[in-house]
RNA sequence: GGGCGCAUAGCUCAGUUGGUUCAGAGCACCUGGUUUACACCCAGGGGGUCGUAGGUUCGAAUCCUUCUGCGCCCA
């Protein structure tokens, strides 16, 4: 039997058990108190910002390194920082600090898009508040003179917000897509595009919202159920007086613009119509009566009314048949001198003015309540009228065969790959693209028209050139040419950016380096309004993808599973969650919980588990720095020589699984595992383990050893949390190790295979072990108890180390650890809580009585598990074909679970046993 | 109508190739603790038939099918 007494600790340098005993104090060190017991965030992040600006660690010039190159995602020029930007934007800012830290040529370029719509929208506001002007009397050169100055005094807010999430971008490098560069490679863009035949211009059905008189895309139209009412009206029958054929429609005033009346041709009730003619109310208009499959024949009266100029169905049956097209209403919403009546009226008052009329006139036969889902502008949220207009079309069909494979190859790769499916599903229905505006905010098209004659080029005077030579008229001058007045979709910008912020549509030496890039950052819902369309202009400029990798962010969305917007001004203030949680906080918050792809619904909560991990990290730096005045030149203790080992193999193992999480874009798991690593190894483990006692030196090895660990762990996590690390790395390391934001991120080193985390984990779960028994027996957690062990070829690997020994000591608080045979050879003690820990058994000695009913009833409990367990163990091995078909690994595991199990059993019934004798 | 996805603890989600004492993490909750790194803390604890019904397999949270509920995209 060996015993260890608290004496011979004490003696060996393991002081802290009876300094606690004893109840000494000691004057705080110096540098607590110098360092405020609260993490302060507001303190260093401006400085630490600016020290990084000012050493230029963001700047990326070429060179021979290999390049990591990230283009942001542009928002708005008039956007504010909202939660989508700061997750999206901490996403790329982990990614391309952990590249530099890699020791690549991390290059983030920022920038921002010019949002045609949106800013036009707002410089319109602006004016008529401002200045009580309206567009049209500003006029357009005017226009965009106010609309620049607008964007200087308010635009690239967003890029100032950024900073204070830490982004490290390339600030030099800021682009914006109205700018000088980008504009003359959209124009390019455009001509190129002209010349290869891939652009044409014609009439199709396009959603025009009425107020910004404009053309939407499908993306910019929300579609909402809305209730309206359906009006049954009656249409007389040409040559056949009190004989009616009854329609129904949701819009009565469009009746003016009526040029057929269609009937599914298997429909009985209105087959001896067809090919008669129908009188439209009020203007008096014969139209067809015609039969067409796409009539649904159980719809309303199943007598579709055909308007071709207001609804896209109506239209491609007009183009069947041939039909007119009579667009009964004005740009602005009005209705049109086509419609003949009601000219220069709204819509709505058309519409009543019309119901009245069919009313008087006894044709309108009953109104019914019909929800139907009707589109609306996002920006304006007028509702959107189908209407055909002249557009300029890119033809997709084309562009899309490279962008189409590159993905299914996976040459561009998806993370998460499902979002594949979606992309080859848009891409096999593409259609074309529609990517003229009637805005003056924005590149106008480079289309100069000559009589009916068009010339396509990047300036006026080169299109003058080629109208010269096609007219074989020299004398023609500017004057007789008349530019386009649409502008191009800020898509259209934005779907070069990935080369056209190197100003790369020609091979250049930046271009050459950056492209392709490394990684797009952006949420799944632009998949088509932009990937696919960047990989496209990839290919037809680069030849080549425009990135390799994309990342689909989550949607972050409220509590309520809302897309957090500005208009349900739901998403909280972004600046203000800085000022409160810190910016690393805050960045730990967004990136929680959030793999890629999914939602993420946003909750305070997790910025304030951000800010307490703040807090956590900046208290081990105290704790640490607080043992610098008293250290010692002697050798560490063996228990501490095993607590740095051990810290050390299992930090390994941890930069082992984050370089592995990164290949995936698995952050939020890498973060959470430096949490996890970080909290509990390093503070609740380590830590305790090599605390001296109050007053008590420590080795200054140890010391040291631990500034090491700390400082690593500061680079591990520094992508993450940026501000905190760089802080801590520069009080632990003072400057003579530079910055850690550009240090080298840790490696894996080589570790010897031995057996000291499974020997540790056994000791951490018999230290958790007579916790609980404290707990549960009320014993005081720190009272010093003896611990009999019984001899294994485990235990006596814990028995015969100074270091385990040691450990287990002070953190069980155990004083006389003995190695015993069996439980007989305990002598004295009665009082005995027994526990197992995987199959070795242990006895705490309870200075109390023990209750025996409850010791009885918990190892009763345990023993109806293992024996539950062993049987389901015994099932699959008494199962011939498990046996013979499961790999043998498999069947030995079990073996092996099997005997553990049985041992365990046999341990609780001793237990059991001794427990009835006494 | 077509397509994609999701369903695991009270909540948010992991669970990677089907195989560990594998049903897990964080938060929330419960018990105990203020002994100078941290109450933004410490030590413990409870809690789930893995949506339903089948199937494949020696073996299913994991693969297949059905149904139910939810979300999104396209028309």
């Amino acid at each position: 039997m060996i015993k260890v007494s608290l004496i011979s600790l004490v003696d060996a340098g393991f002081s802290l058990i009876g300094v606690r005993i004893f109840g000494l104090r000691t004057d705080r060190s110096y540098c607590m108190s110098e360092l405020s017991s609260r993490f302060e965030p507001a303190r260093i992040e401006d400085k630490w910002y600016q020290h990084w600006l000012k050493s230029k660690h963001f700047k990326s010039t070429p060179d021979d390194r290999e390049p990591y190159s990230i283009v942001i995602p542009p928002p708005n020029v008039t956007g504010v920082l909202h939660m989508g930007h700061m997750l999206n934007n901490t996403i790329q800012d982990v990614l391309i600090r952990k590249a530099r830290m890699d020791g690549k040529n991390a290059c983030w370029v920022p920038g921002t898009d010019h949002a045609s719509i949106a800013t036009e929208a707002k410089v319109v506001r602006w004016l008529r508040d401002e200045k009580g002007l309206t567009k049209s009397e500003v006029g357009r050169d005017l226009f965009i003179k106010y609309a620049w100055e607008w964007t200087d005094k308010y635009g690239g807010i967003i890029l100032k917000q950024l900073q204070r999430l830490g982004a490290s971008c390339d600030w030099d490098r800021t682009a914006f897509t109205m700018d000088e560069v980008r504009t003359r490679q959209v124009i390019q863009a455009f001509v190129d595009l002209y010349d290869r035949g891939k652009l044409y211009r014609d009439y199709r059905m396009v959603n025009w919202d009425s107020k910004a008189q404009t053309v939407l895309s499908n993306e910019e139209v929300i579609y909402e159920e809305e209730q309206t009412n359906l009006h049954h009206v009656r249409y007389a029958i040409a040559g056949s007086p009190g004989e009616w054929i009854t329609i129904a429609t949701t819009r009565p005033e469009t009746i003016l613009g009526d040029t057929a009346i269609a009937v599914h041709p298997e429909d009985g009730r209105y087959k001896h119509l067809h090919g008669r003619k129908a009188i439209v109310p009020l203007i008096g208009r014969e139209i067809p009566i015609i039969a067409d499959s796409y009539v649904d024949k159980d719809f309303g009266t199943g007598a579709l009314k055909v308007t071709p100029a207001h609804d896209i169905n109506d239209y491609e049956i007009g183009k069947r048949f041939g039909l007119e097209v009579i667009d009964v209403l004005t740009d602005d919403g009005h209705m049109s001198e086509a419609a003949e009546h009601y000219v220069g009226d709204e819509l709505m008052t058309a519409r009543k003015k019309m119901i009245n009329f069919l009313k008087e006139n006894d044709q309108l036969e009953k109104l019914e309540p019909y929800t139907h889902s009707v589109g609306r502008s996002e920006r304006t949220n007028v509702v959107v009228e189908p209407r055909l207009s002249l557009q300029w079309y890119v033809k997709m069909g084309e562009l899309a065969g490279p962008a189409l494979e590159a993905v299914m190859t996976d040459y561009v790769e998806f993370f998460p790959k499902n979002q594949k499916n979606t992309y080859r599903h848009w891409m096999d229905n593409i259609r074309d693209w529609c990517i003229s505006r009637q805005l003056w905010w924005g590149q106008r098209i480079p289309a100069y028209y000559y009589k009916d004659q068009l010339f396509v080029a990047t300036t006026a005077e080169e299109a003058l050139q080629k109208a010269r030579e096609a007219t074989g008229n020299s004398r023609l001058s500017l004057a007789d040419l008349r530019q386009d007045e649409d502008v191009l979709d800020t898509w259209f910008s934005s779907w070069l950016w990935p080369f056209s912020v190197f100003d790369g549509m020609q091979s250049n030496k930046e271009v050459d380096y950056y492209y392709p890039t490394s990684v797009l950052v952006t949420g799944w819902d632009i998949i088509f309004l932009w990937v696919a369309r960047m990989i496209m202009s990839g290919y037809e400029w680069k030849n080549d993808r425009p990135f390799k990798h994309v990342y689909f962010t989550g949607m972050v969305r409220d509590q309520q599973r809302r897309k957090m917007s500005k208009s349900l001004g739901n998403s909280p203030d972004a600046l203000v969650l800085i000022d409160s949680y810190g910016a690393d906080g805050v960045r730990f918050g967004i990136l929680s919980s959030s793999p890629a792809g999914g939602d993420l619904l946003f909750d305070e909560k997790l910025c304030e588990q951000g800010r307490n991990f703040c807090n956590k990290i900046w208290n081990a730096l105290r704790l640490i720095k607080g043992w610098e005045a008293n250290l010692v030149d002697e050798d560490s203790t063996p228990a501490e020589v095993k607590s740095i080992a051990w810290l050390n193999t299992k930090m390994n193992l941890v930069i082992g699984e984050i370089q592995a999480d990164f290949i995936t874009y698995r952050l939020s798991d890498t973060q959470m595992k430096l949490y996890s690593f970080i909290w509990n190894d390093f503070c609740s483990w380590y830590l305790e383990w090599i605390k001296p006692g109050l007053n008590q030196p420590l080795a200054r090895q140890t010391y040291q050893s631990t500034i090491a660990i700390l400082s690593k762990l500061m680079q591990l996590l520094h992508p993450f949390m940026p501000f905190i690390t760089e802080e801590i790395w520069h009080i632990l390391n003072g400057e003579k190790k530079g910055d850690c934001m550009v240090s080298e991120y840790p490696k894996v080193e080589h570790q010897p295979g031995d057996n000291l985390l499974t020997v540790m984990e056994h000791l951490k779960e018999v230290i958790g072990k007579t916790r609980d028994l404290r707990n549960k027996s009320n014993l005081k957690p720190r009272d010093i108890l003896p611990l009999y062990i019984i001899e294994s070829a485990n235990t006596n690997i814990i028995l015969t180390d100074d270091g385990y020994t040691e450990l287990l000591k002070k953190s069980a608080w155990i004083g006389d650890l003995n190695r015993i045979q069996d439980s007989d050879s305990i002598e004295g003690d009665v009082n005995l809580l027994s526990f197992v820990v995987g199959t070795d058994k242990y006895y705490l000695s309870s200075p109390k009585v023990i209750d025996l009913v409850e010791e009885v009833k918990t190892l009763q409990e345990d023993l109806d598990y293992q024996r539950g367990f062993v049987n389901s163990i015994r099932k699959k091995l008494d199962n011939e074909r498990f046996v013979a078909n499961a790999p043998s690994e498999v069947v030995d595991k079990e073996r092996q679970k099997m005997a553990d199990g049985l041992k365990r059993i046999d341990m609780i019934q001793e237990s059991l046993a001794r427990l009835s004798d006494n």
